[in-house]
RNA sequence: GGGCGAAUAGCUCAGCUGGUUCAGAGCAUCUGGUUUACACCCAGAGGGUCGGGGGUUCGAAUCCCUCUUCGCCCACCA
C-alpha cells in the first residue's frame, strides 16, 4: 500500500463526504436507541457561507458526530429560512438593475422572480456546509417556505388568532421608508450622529410673547397638535392654559401640561407631534389630541405638508430652517449629538409612523418561556445570557407580526365589506374556510372573490419560531412518530444577537405548542472578529471566505483552528494563523501515522521492556484524557476538550509513547507493541473524530483493513473510564527525570549519540519502570545507585533524589555552585513561607487538618532538599 | 440614563466550593538541533504586582465595597 508523504486534504475529504453519503450515515429514523437532536438555525436561502456559519455549524457537528459515537441515535435537521425582508431587497435590487420597478409588477408576478431567484441560488449554502463535513440529516432539508412549514405557519397564526391572542390595531411602527414595511423594534439600529437642534418660536396667541421649542425634527411642525410644559417648571409657567401658534403655518395649538417633559432640557417647551414620534404619542393618547400624519410611506410628505407637499423629509428640514430664519421664527440653532434609528437592512433613518399592524399579545406566552429558563430545564451556555434573557422577558412588548412585503407567508386574513357598508375581518387557513365562515357568520349573499386577502406577509421570525416543531411536522401532525420521538430537541447553537429574535420566540412556541421545552441547552457562540477586533463583513470586505479557507488548509485543519481558541459566548477574533495550526495539526497525525505503518513486525521479537512500561504508561494517559473530554463536553466547553485531544495526541502519543516504543532504526518491531499502538491510535482517532472528521477517518481506515460499508463515524468512542492516578504519577516524575537529563545534554553540548552514565542517590524508588524508560529515551547506558556525589559531573534533583551525570570534559564548578545557590536560595524562600504559616497558630487551629497536613509535608520536603544542596555544596 | 458582563503572560483564554496539584494552557517569542515519521518538526528557555485602591479571613486571582477601562443589551430628552 502506498502511502503519499504528504496529506491532501482535498481529495480526502471529498471521498469520504461522498462515502458517508452514500452509505446513508447521516440518515436518522427513529428506534429504540436514545435520540439526540439539534436543528440547524436555518439560513438565508440565498445567502453564502460566512465565518459565523462556519463556527456555528462545525460546533452543531462536532456535539452531532460525538453523540453519534455514544451510540445516540443522533439527527441534524438542516434547513434554510426564507429571510423576507432580506431576500426581497435582493430580488428588487435585482430586478431594478434590469431595469424593472417593483412597483410595476403584480404580486403573482413578482413572486414568480422571487422564486426563479430562490431556486437559482436557494440551497447554495448547504451545499457550502458540505465541505464543511456536516454531518445533517440531507432527506430531512426544510425551507420555512416549504408546503409543510407554511402550512404550519398559517394554522398557528389561525389558532392564536382563534385564542384572541393576535390582534389588529394601529400602532405606532418603525417605518423603513426605503423597503416600505415596518420594522420590529429589534430590526432598528440606533447610531450616534452629528445633528442640530432648532429653537423654534411659537407666537402665545393673544399677546406678542414668543414660547420657544428646541427641536430636532422642525419638518414635523406640521404636524404638531399641542405645545407640552412641565406643570412644575416656573420657567414655563406663564404659559399655562394658554395656545400658541405653530410656526409658518399659522396654526393654533393649546399648551398641555406633563411632567414628562425634562425641565432640564432646551427651553421647557415640548412640541407635541403624535402621528411622528413615539413619546408624542402616549402624550396624544392621554390628552386626546389630534393626529396629524404629513408623511406619505415614502418619507417624502403629503397634502397635510402644506407648501412641502410631494418634498422628501430631509429637504424638507433645509427649507423649512431656511423659511423659519426668513420669517424671523427662528432663535437659534446649535449643533447636536443625538441617537437616530436605522433600518438593519436597509440603512434608512426609521420613520416612526402610525400604521394598521398585526401584534401578538406576548404577555402569556412569555411567562413559561421565562419560567423554564430560570428554573433550567433550559439551560444557556454561557449562564450569564440567563440575565440578558430574563431583562428581556419581564419587559417584553407585544410582538409586530406584520410586514408590508410580498415575499413571505400572506396572512391569511380576509376582508368583506358587508351590505351594510360595514367591513369585516375573517381568518382562515384558506380562501375557501374563511368563505365558509363568511358565509356562516354573516348570513350573507356574496361570492368567493368579494373575499380580500390582507396583503401583508408575516415576519420571518413568525416562521422560524416553530422550527423546531415543524420541522418535524409537529403543527400540522401533532402525534407523528418523528416529533414524538426527536422532540424535544437537544442542543441548540446560535449567535447571541438572536436571542430574542429567535431564541425566546421559539421557547415560547415550544410551551404553546408541545406543552414542553424546544430544547434542553442552548450553547451561543461568540461574534466572528478580525484580527483587529472589528466585526466581518462584507463591505468591510474583512471576511475571508471559507471556501477559500477550506481549500488552503483543509476543512479539517479550518475547523480546528476555529475551534481551538473560540470559547462559548466570547467574540472570537479569527486569525488565518489559526488555521494554520490546524493544518499543521493535520500534518502531524499523518506523519505519526506514516511513522506506525512503515514500521516492520516481527511476531518473533521479544517485546522489550521500555515498550511496556510505555504501553502501561499511555493507557493510562489515554483513559485520564477520555475522561477529562466527558467532563469538558457535559459542560459545553468544546475548545477545551478539543485541546485535550490535540495535546493526547501530540505531547503524550507522538513525543512521548512513540518514542518510546519506536524500534531502532531498521529494525522490526514486536507483534504486541505494534498491536496495541494500533489499538491506541485508533481510540485517539475516535475521541478526534468529531473535531476532525475526514482525517480520522482516512486514517482509520488504513489502520487496519475494514469492508465496504465501515466507518469510524459509528464506532463507539470512548466514554467514562477509570485510570490509575498512582502510575501517571510515577510517569510524571520520570518525564522529569527525563528532562533532567536532556538538558544536562543541552548544556553540555553532550550529542544524544553519545550514551552516558547516570548515578542516583537517595531514595530512588527501584523501578524497572522508570529505568528501562529513562534508557529508552535518554541513550543512558548505565544507572547505578550511589550515596556519595560523584566527582566531575553534572546534577539535578527531582524531589529528593539527586541525579548525577558524569561529565568527560573538565566541569566549570564555579558555574555548578552557582546554580545549586540559586536552587538553594528557592527553597530556603519557599520553606520560610511554608514555616510562617505554621507557626501561625490560629492557622494551625483554623485551617482543614488537610491543608495543614499537606503544609507540614511540604515543610519536611523542603528541609531534606535544603539538606541535600547543603551537602552537595560542601563536597565541591 | 438603566441593566448585564468582563479585566490573569505579547495574543486568545482556563483557573469550578477561598487552602493540596496556584499562578496555568495553546499560540507567538528566544536559544540550540536536520542522514533515522514530521522544519507544517524536535529539545529547551524566558515571560504575569491576576486592572487600581480598600475590606473580610489564619489564608484572596477566587468573597465584599469602591474606582478605572472595555464590551453587550435595553430605553431613547424633544
Amino acid at each position: 500500500m502506498e502511502i503519499p508523504a504528504k496529506y491532501t486534504a482535498a481529495e480526502v475529504e471529498e471521498k469520504w463526504y461522498a462515502y458517508w453519503l452514500k452509505n446513508g450515515f447521516f440518515k436518522s429514523t427513529p428506534d429504540e436507541r436514545e435520540p439526540y437532536t439539534v436543528v440547524i438555525p436555518p439560513p438565508n436561502v440565498t445567502g453564502v457561507l460566512h465565518m459565523g456559519h462556519m463556527l456555528n455549524n462545525t460546533i452543531q457537528d462536532i456535539l452531532v458526530r460525538r453523540a453519534r459515537m455514544q451510540g445516540k441515535n443522533a439527527c441534524w435537521v438542516p434547513g434554510t429560512d426564507h429571510a423576507s425582508i432580506a431576500t426581497e431587497a435582493k430580488v428588487v435590487a435585482k430586478l431594478a438593475a434590469e431595469g424593472i420597478k417593483k412597483t410595476d409588477l403584480s404580486r403573482e408576478k413578482f413572486l414568480e422572480h422571487a422564486w426563479e431567484w430562490t431556486h437559482k441560488h436557494g440551497g447554495i449554502i448547504l451545499e457550502q456546509l458540505k465541505k464543511l463535513g456536516a454531518s445533517c440529516d440531507w432527506d430531512r432539508t426544510c425551507f420555512t417556505m416549504d408546503e409543510k412549514r407554511s402550512e404550519s405557519v398559517l394554522k398557528v397564526f389561525c389558532d392564536l388568532y382563534e385564542k384572541g391572542k393576535i390582534y389588529r390595531g394601529v400602532r405606532m411602527v418603525n417605518w423603513d421608508p426605503q423597503a416600505l414595511t415596518a420594522l420590529s423594534d429589534e430590526e432598528v439600529i440606533f447610531k450616534e450622529q452629528q445633528g442640530k437642534l432648532f429653537y423654534l418660536k411659537y407666537k402665545v396667541v393673544g399677546e406678542e410673547s414668543y414660547a420657544i421649542v428646541a427641536t430636532t425634527r422642525p419638518e414635523t411642525i406640521m404636524g404638531d397638535t399641542a405645545m407640552c410644559i412641565n406643570p412644575n417648571d416656573p420657567k414655563t409657567a406663564w404659559l399655562k392654559g394658554k395656545r400658541v401658534i405653530v410656526p409658518l403655518i399659522n396654526r393654533e395649538i393649546p399648551v398641555i401640561e406633563d411632567d414628562y417633559v425634562d425641565m432640564e432640557f432646551g427651553t421647557g417647551c415640548l412640541k407635541v407631534t403624535p402621528a411622528h414620534d413615539v413619546n408624542d404619542y402616549m402624550l396624544g393618547e392621554k390628552y386626546n389630541l389630534p393626529s396629524i400624519d404629513i408623511f406619505n410611506d415614502n418619507g417624502t410628505l403629503n397634502e397635510n405638508g402644506a407648501q412641502y407637499a410631494g418634498m422628501e423629509r430631509f429637504e424638507v428640514r433645509e427649507h423649512i430652517e431656511k423659511d423659519l430664519i426668513e420669517a424671523g421664527l427662528m432663535e437659534k440653532v446649535e449643533d447636536y449629538t443625538n441617537k437616530v434609528g436605522y433600518s438593519e437592512r436597509t440603512n434608512v433613518v426609521i420613520e416612526p409612523k402610525l400604521s394598521m399592524q398585526w401584534f401578538l399579545k406576548m404577555e402569556d406566552l412569555a411567562r413559561p418561556a421565562l419560567e423554564n429558563v430560570e428554573n433550567d430545564t433550559i439551560q444557556f451556555y454561557p449562564e450569564k445570557f440567563k440575565n440578558t434573557y430574563r431583562h428581556w422577558m419581564t419587559t417584553i412588548k407585544d410582538w409586530c407580526i406584520s410586514r408590508q412585503l410580498w415575499w413571505g407567508h400572506q396572512i391569511p386574513a380576509y376582508y368583506i365589506t358587508q351590505p351594510s357598508g360595514e367591513k369585516s375581518v375573517i381568518v382562515a387557513e384558506t380562501k375557501e374556510k374563511a368563505y365558509e365562515k363568511a358565509l356562516s357568520m354573516f348570513n350573507v349573499q356574496c361570492s368567493i372573490d368579494d373575499l380580500k386577502q390582507d396583503e401583508d406577509c408575516l415576519d420571518t421570525w413568525f416562521s422560524s419560531w416553530l422550527w423546531p416543531i415543524s420541522v418535524f411536522d409537529g403543527i400540522n401532525n401533532p402525534e407523528n412518530a418523528d416529533i414524538q420521538y426527536y422532540y424535544p430537541t437537544n442542543d441548540l447553537v446560535t449567535a447571541p444577537e438572536i436571542i430574542f429574535f429567535w431564541v425566546a420566540r421559539m421557547i415560547m412556541s415550544g410551551y404553546e405548542y408541545r406543552g414542553q421545552e424546544c430544547f434542553k441547552n442552548v450553547y451561543f457562540t461568540g461574534i466572528v472578529r478580525d484580527k483587529l477586533g472589528r466585526k466581518m463583513s462584507k463591505s468591510l470586505g474583512n471576511s475571508p471566505d471559507p471556501l477559500d479557507l477550506i481549500e488552503k488548509y483543509g476543512a479539517d485543519g479550518v475547523r480546528m483552528g476555529m475551534i481551538v481558541t473560540a470559547p462559548a459566548g466570547n467574540d472570537f477574533p479569527f486569525d488565518e494563523a489559526l488555521c494554520e495550526q490546524g493544518r499543521n495539526f493535520s500534518s502531524k497525525i499523518w506523519n505519526a501515522f506514516r511513522l506506525v505503518q512503515g514500521w516492520a513486525v516481527d511476531t518473533n521479537i521479544v517485546q522489550p521492556e521500555s515498550a511496556k512500561a510505555g504501553i502501561d504508561a499511555f493507557h493510562e494517559k489515554l483513559h485520564e484524557a477520555a475522561q477529562q473530554i466527558n467532563e469538558q463536553f457535559a459542560h459545553y466547553r468544546i475548545s477545551e476538550a478539543l485541546m485535550t485531544v490535540y495535546k493526547l495526541f501530540w505531547d503524550e502519543f507522538s513525543a512521548w509513547y512513540l518514542e518510546i516504543v519506536k524500534p531502532e532504526y531498521g529494525k522490526a518491531i514486536d507483534g504486541k507493541t505494534y498491536k496495541i499502538t494500533i489499538i491506541f491510535f485508533e481510540e485517539i482517532l475516535k475521541l478526534l473524530h468529531p473535531f476532525m472528521p475526514f482525517i480520522t477517518e482516512e486514517i482509520w481506515h488504513y489502520l487496519q483493513p475494514r469492508s465496504e460499508g465501515e466507518t469510524i463515524m459509528l464506532q463507539q468512542s470512548l466514554t467514562a473510564t477509570t485510570f490509575d492516578a498512582k502510575v501517571l504519577k510515577h510517569y510524571e516524575e520520570v518525564k522529569e527525570i527525563i528532562a533532567g537529563i536532556r538538558s544536562i545534554r543541552k548544556d553540555k553540548n553532550l550529542p544524544f549519540k553519545e550514551s552516558i552514565k547516570l548515578y542516583i542517590k537517595g531514595l530512588h524508588k527501584e523501578s524497572a519502570f522508570a529505568n528501562v524508560l529513562i534508557q529508552k529515551l535518554t541513550n543512558v547506558s548505565e544507572i547505578a545507585l550511589t550515596t556519595e556525589d560523584i566527582a566531575g559531573s553534572a546534577s539535578f534533583r527531582v524531589g529528593a533524589v539527586e541525579y548525577f551525570v558524569p561529565l568527560a570534559v573538565q566541569v566549570n564548578v564555579a558555574e555548578e555552585r552557582e546554580k545549586i545557590m540559586a536552587e538553594l536560595a528557592y527553597v530556603r524562600g519557599f520553606l520560610q513561607s511554608v514555616e510562617k504559616k505554621l507557626q501561625n497558630e490560629r492557622f494551625v487551629a483554623s485551617a482543614p487538618a488537610a491543608v495543614v497536613e499537606a503544609e507540614r509535608k511540604k515543610q519536611a520536603d523542603s528541609l531534606e532538599k535544603i539538606d541535600i544542596l547543603e551537602k552537595r555544596l560542601k563536597t565541591m
